[in-house]
DNA sequence: TTTCCGCACTTTTTT
DNA sequence: AGTGCGGAAA
């Protein structure tokens, strides 16, 4: 069969790869939905009849999406299971019910249910839990387990682990394997260890593992996912073939390199030739920071390109501002709000939703959709897997990015992948602000810039200075600060 | 039992 | 700065 159009020599490989496991690596921008999809609509016309095909996403979103896609492709939806770990496992335990040691009416609880422990002793339980450490000898563990048992309920690590001990159950795991012959994960980089104990178990007697990722994306550690086991692919499953993408059809050329610059050098390839722009700008406060990202915007929507003469066209849904903390987001919000730009918030509705089996497997309705009419804020965290023509981050400062505040600090190499992940966001336009002097939790703070702006080479920075600030009267700064 | 004041603490997020 | 919690007062 000859290379369809829609893909590259190197996914056309990864899609037609026959043979043991594959593990696709995938940089930012070079088609890794894509592939994965067309991967995955290729191995449907193999199946027997009566078996199938797991597929796993990173979030019941991404599910959703791929299961649109593939039915695009003309893939029967009764031959691809595509869900969440969670989803999928919470199905196994409803559908043999029987082989769990679970209640029959047994219910999951959600982080609201849970009253009497403290937030620093549920994460801690959570970690254990996702990492199969040893529990026995943990007070704290005992203690909520027998709550959770009391109130019937079990939690979301406890899904899965669940659904690990029944697969101990060969009248279980025997049958399974004998009808998902393939199986696809996606964002394999953010995996844990309890999943990966799943796939070891499912992945025998002949069925195909399919994991696609990129390590340099790996950003969810401080929540149990362990990116050494994207490094450990071939040794986990043996034998196996490691193929890569690397052209990259997202970013400018120069925003390529420099994002490449700040993860140790790495290259992905050039896949457009659009002109991108990189800009530093310093602020004195965080308000003059918030200020600069809110009237460089209104600038790019209205106002004229001063070097082309051109109306500049872009619309509020081509502008991202990312931050480390969402504490930050106030002050943009602000300045937005001030010029009465439409921004909004990629945040999950806060209201106490009632979370029912339907939820896990992400069948409940209603769904955040984002609005191309307006500016989008969100954390670097939140923005993984998007893209945008014009990309800000703010905070580029030595504290937040890396995070290293009292009471909190990130995983350096960590904090430097949730950067690399906000640059590769940009498409054409990437502004990389700092503030001097900061206000945040009520404390005051004298800022240096980010370490990691240092590694982006200095020919493709440009610095660009405060606006002319009109000459103020009256109160000074410092009573200023008292409206 | 309810309300109020002072103190401590503050990430990132999905299921 | 804002929130949430615990202890003390009502």
């Amino acid at each position: 069969m000859q290379r369809p159009d829609d893909l590259n020599e190197s996914q056309w490989q990864a899609v037609r790869h026959e043979g043991p496991h594959l593990l696709i690596t995938a940089g930012p921008g070079t088609g890794k939905t894509h592939t994965l999809t067309r991967r995955i609509a290729r191995s449907v016309p193999s199946l027997k009849s009566g078996e199938a095909i797991l597929a796993i996403t990173f979030t019941n979103k991404a599910a959703r999406q791929m299961q649109e896609r593939l039915t695009a492709l003309g893939a029967a939806r009764s031959q691809v299971f595509i869900g969440t770990f969670h989803a999928f496992c919470l199905k196994l335990l409803r559908d043999h019910l029987e082989h769990t040691g679970l209640p029959k009416d047994f219910k999951v609880a959600v982080p609201e249910d849970i009253s009497g422990f403290d937030k620093e002793t549920l994460e801690r339980i959570s970690l254990i839990k996702s990492s199969q450490l040893a529990l026995e000898g943990d007070g704290d563990f005992k203690a909520y387990q027998r709550y959770l048992r009391q109130n019937n309920w079990i939690d979301f690590d406890d899904i899965l682990r669940e659904a690990l001990i029944l697969l101990e159950d060969e009248a279980v795991a025997g049958p399974l394997r004998r009808r998902f012959r393939h199986i696809f994960v996606d964002e394999y980089q953010d995996s844990n260890i309890v999943q990966n104990a799943l796939l070891k178990i499912l992945v025998r007697d002949g069925v195909l593992l399919t994991a696609i990722g990129d390590a340099n994306q790996s950003i969810y550690g401080f929540r149990g996912s362990r990116v050494e086991l994207f490094r450990r692919f071939e040794k986990d499953f043996s034998p196996s073939t490691i193929l890569t993408l690397q052209d990259n059809y997202r970013s400018a050329p120069s925003l390529l390199k420099a994002s490449g610059q700040v993860m140790g050098g790495i290259q992905l390839l050039a896949g457009l030739e659009t002109e991108g722009k990189l800009v530093i700008h310093q602020a004195a406060t965080d308000r003059a920071e918030a200020d600069y990202v809110a009237h460089h915007i209104e600038k790019l929507i209205g106002g004229m390109d001063m070097n082309t003469s051109r109306r500049a066209v872009r619309s509020l849904g081509d502008i991202a501002v990312l931050y480390r903390l969402n504490a930050q987001r106030h002050a943009v919000a602000q300045a937005l709000e001030h010029l009465g730009i439409p921004f909004q918030t990629a945040q999950k509705p806060k209201k106490p939703q009632e979370y029912s089996d339907e939820a896990i497997l992400g069948q409940s309705e209603e769904e955040m959709e984002f609005n191309v009419e307006k500016v989008s804020l969100m954390s670097l965290h939140a923005a993984k897997g998007l893209e945008f023509p014009v990309v800000f981050i703010m905070g580029c400062e030595k504290n937040l990015l890396p995070l290293d505040l009292s009471g909190m600090k990130g995983d350096p190499e960590e904090e430097r992948r949730l950067f690399y992940v906000g640059m590769t966001r940009a498409k054409e336009h990437l502004f990389l602000t700092h503030a001097k002097r900061r206000q945040l939790f009520g404390r005051t703070m004298i800022q240096e810039p980010s370490p990691f702006l240092a590694d982006i080479a200095e020919d493709l920075k440009a610095y660009e200075a405060a606006r002319r600030q009109a000459p103020k009267k009256g109160p000074d700064a410092a009573q200023m600060k008292l409206f």
